[in-house]
DNA sequence: ACGTCGCATGGGG
DNA sequence: ACCCCATGCGACG
């Protein structure tokens, strides 16, 4: 379709299209939607930026990659991440569900859904809620089939008016109905995140698993209705976001072992200390529980065969304990399978479902504690059976676990060749077994808040040798390898190529995210992992996120960030004044100079992150605070004193320009020498001559013969 | 004494 | 106030 610009001011032009009731269109039917700003419009305009066609939906506006994992959220995701969705795996790899909060005060949101999804049936004239072309997915089941006859749990319940709202509003498998537009004007309290977890039809045969028998029902070709199920509560939100599962396209076509068949995801817990223990009980979430394993009337429930990437087929009991008018249902028997993939606390399990047949498959993604066991600083997760690497990376527990130097980092980043046998970071054996009890200790407290604290304290653990990653080689270098005790470096006649500093934090559940600083507004701004950045980068550049692609859109919660950044009172007072940046020396990508402080430091000492020891690390710092991460002058490139020194011999840039300053030095001395000898006594200190070995000291003593042979 | 089972309790959202 | 769920704990074999 050709160049047509969307009227929301937020996402191109002038005018700001408020919701109306029910909006009809003029010309009758319903408006159709800019699906990139979330607005409807009286005529049908759309965004030239992601609408591709109009009954493609396949691009995700934020990712921009094709949505083809099957799933109801794949198909809808484009829908629903106005809705508060959060279902989709390419999306959630985008890390789309960032701005929920942001979402849900969106006036209308289910209206909209309610009224694109009326509106897409009609304009394909298909009974299914989206309208599916005829092309690669032509053969999918329809994405809201109608349920079989006797589904087995719960009675068909439609809810229809507005006196429901609320209910509906914050409970999952809710109503949607275009009979519904009552009072969509109302400010929804909270989305629905139903489709937050994976919905997928599991095939023709089957019912949805995402939404629950008899939840979810087709009443005729414009009509959804979800009943929501009669005993969840209103902590919903936070339950299904805490147990979506975070797996992207491509760790699902790695767990589908590029079968035929497609890999569902449907939800992911953390161990808790109880559920890796060896009670062999893992506690399910009741929603998911509920949702996705079979319906069990009995205590005892029913066996259950849930097979691990490796293909191994475990058994386990599902059941139920009646508890306070509730159920608290559990797999139990899991100890073998746990001790198999050697999850303990802290480790995500996964589950996930196999189409067609419906089978279930339990991945996992161990803690970055456990990876820190094996040798590696860095902070990201592994994913068992789910990530694409060299196989010689595999280890035994998780097959196809991401080798820890590269993981979350885009390949061009990565300078620092892997370390040799005794080249650590400062994340020795020892210090990382105490980190992993404490780790341990942690998650078996009832203390989420202290959980997540020491999750985001081990992530601040970087080196200097991980700060590498963060240069890249100019583009056409041809480097030198070097070793450095132990170490080696590509070396490069050029100076190193940064793109902008960014910062990855994990979430508490697992995956990962990415934070950049606009360097003109100076906001943090939550990107996909993957996400490359050019040195300057403003959100304009924001393309995944497109409610904050302008520097006056608020900033997100900062919560995460700060704690990995461990910002400092003076930093936060300043971000709360009218410009983080006025004022400060932090012109650029301060926190990340943070980070980079310990960095140089080689900071070790992230666990206690209270204000004062923060101020101390800080005023540790022996640099002058103009010599910033990136600055390439020589007090900044000079190796750290006592290690790293490099060979006599060396003609690397460092010991070039040492060595030139030293002959200058020396012949200044020789001629200041000479001079005296000449008859005028002159007692002036050399230094005083014109202040030239400020600043290279360089650990060098110029006036001592050994000073040279001492440096290099 | 030890392990298992089933339920109860209570912190926390 | 409600309810999920981590885990405590008694009963039982």
């Amino acid at each position: 379709m050709g160049q047509k610009i969307c009227m929301n001011a937020s996402c191109a032009t002038t005018t700001t299209v408020e919701w109306k009731k029910g909006w009809p269109l003029r010309t009758g039917g319903f408006a159709d939607l800019c699906f990139r700003c979330g607005s409807a419009y009286e005529s049908s305009l759309f965004c030239d930026t992601f609408h591709k066609e109009q009954s493609g939906w396949r691009e995700c506006y934020m990712c921009h990659k094709l949505l083809h994992c099957g799933c109801i959220a794949s198909k809808l995701m484009v829908d629903l991440l106005d809705f508060g969705g959060i279902g989709c795996t390419s999306c959630t790899n985008c890390c789309h569900n960032s701005s929920l909060t942001e979402r849900s005060k969106n006036q209308g949101l289910l209206g909209r859904l309610t009224m694109m999804v009326a509106d897409r049936q009609t304009l394909n004239g298909e009974s299914g809620v989206l309208g599916n072309d005829n092309d690669s997915e032509a053969n999918e089941p329809s994405l809201f089939p109608q349920p079989q006859s006797g589904t087995q749990r719960g009675d068909p319940q439609m809810i229809h008016g507005g006196d429901k709202r609320d209910e509906f509003m914050t409970q999952p498998g809710s109503t949607v109905s275009v009979m519904d537009t009552g009072d969509m004007q109302e400010p929804l309290s909270q989305p629905s995140l139903s489709m937050s977890l994976a919905v997928t039809p599991s095939g023709p045969s089957s019912f949805p698993s995402g939404f629950v028998e008899g939840k979810m029902h087709i009443l005729n070709h414009s009509t959804i209705v979800m009943k929501p199920s009669p005993a969840e509560g209103r902590g919903r939100n936070l339950l299904l976001s805490r147990y979506c599962p975070r797996i992207t396209d491509q760790e699902l076509q790695q767990i589908s072992g590029n079968l035929n068949s497609k890999i569902v995801p449907l939800f992911e817990k953390i161990l808790s200390a109880s559920d890796a223990g060896r009670i062999g009980r893992l506690v399910l979430p009741k929603a998911c529980a509920e949702a996705y394993f079979p319906s069990i009337d009995q205590p005892e429930g029913t066996c259950m065969k849930i097979q691990d990437v490796k293909g191994k087929e475990w058994t386990f009991q599902f059941r139920f304990w009646p508890n306070n008018n509730s159920r608290m249902y559990v797999l139990e028997g899991v100890t073998p399978c746990m001790q198999s993939m050697k999850l303990k606390a802290g480790d995500t399990v996964t589950f996930s479902r196999i189409d067609p047949g419906g089978k279930l498959v339990m991945g996992c993604r161990k803690t970055a504690s456990g990876r820190e066991q094996q040798g590696s600083g860095l902070k990201h997760t592994s994913w068992s059976g789910v990530t694409e690497i060299p196989s010689s990376m595999n280890c035994s527990s998780c097959p196809l676990q991401m080798p820890e130097e590269v993981e979350g980092l885009p390949e061009h980043m990565i300078i620092l060749q892997k370390r040799e046998s005794n080249g650590r970071g400062i994340a020795d054996d020892e210090s990382s077994r105490i980190k992993e009890e404490k780790w341990t200790r942690n998650i078996g407290t009832k203390n989420k808040r202290l959980l997540l604290l020491n999750e985001e304290a081990m992530e601040l653990r970087l080196t200097w040798e991980e700060a590498q990653d963060l240069l890249c080689p100019p583009p056409t270098a041809n480097p030198t390898i070097v070793t450095v005790e132990e170490h080696r470096f590509e070396e490069y006649d050029e100076p190193p190529v940064f793109g902008k500093k960014t910062v990855f934090t994990s979430r508490p559940s697992g995956g990962h995210e990415q934070w950049a600083q606009c360097d003109n507004c100076s906001k943090w701004r939550r990107l996909p992992v993957d996400a490359l950045l050019p040195s300057r980068w403003t959100c304009s550049y924001n393309v995944w996120d497109v409610g904050r692609c302008l520097c006056s859109a608020a900033e997100e919660n900062l919560n995460e960030l700060d704690s990995f950044l461990r910002l400092g009172t003076e930093s936060k007072k300043q971000r709360t004044g009218e410009s983080w940046k006025e004022g400060t020396e932090q012109e650029e990508g301060s926190g990340m100079d943070e980070v980079a402080g310990g960095v140089v430091k080689g900071d070790s000492s992230g666990e206690n992150g209270d204000g004062p020891e923060e101020e101390e690390e800080v005023a540790a710092t022996t640099r002058h605070p103009r010599h910033r991460p990136g600055c390439s002058c020589i007090v900044c490139i000079q190796p750290p004193s006592g290690r790293g020194r490099h060979e006599p011999g060396c003609s690397c840039n460092v010991c070039v320009a040492v060595k030139r300053r030293f002959r200058t030095l020396m012949l200044r001395k020789r001629k200041k020498q000479l001079e005296r000898e000449g008859g005028a006594e002159e007692n002036h200190d050399i230094n005083d001559n014109n202040g030239e070995t400020v600043g290279i000291d360089l650990n060098s003593d110029p006036y001592n013969n050994r000073g040279e042979e001492m440096l290099l």
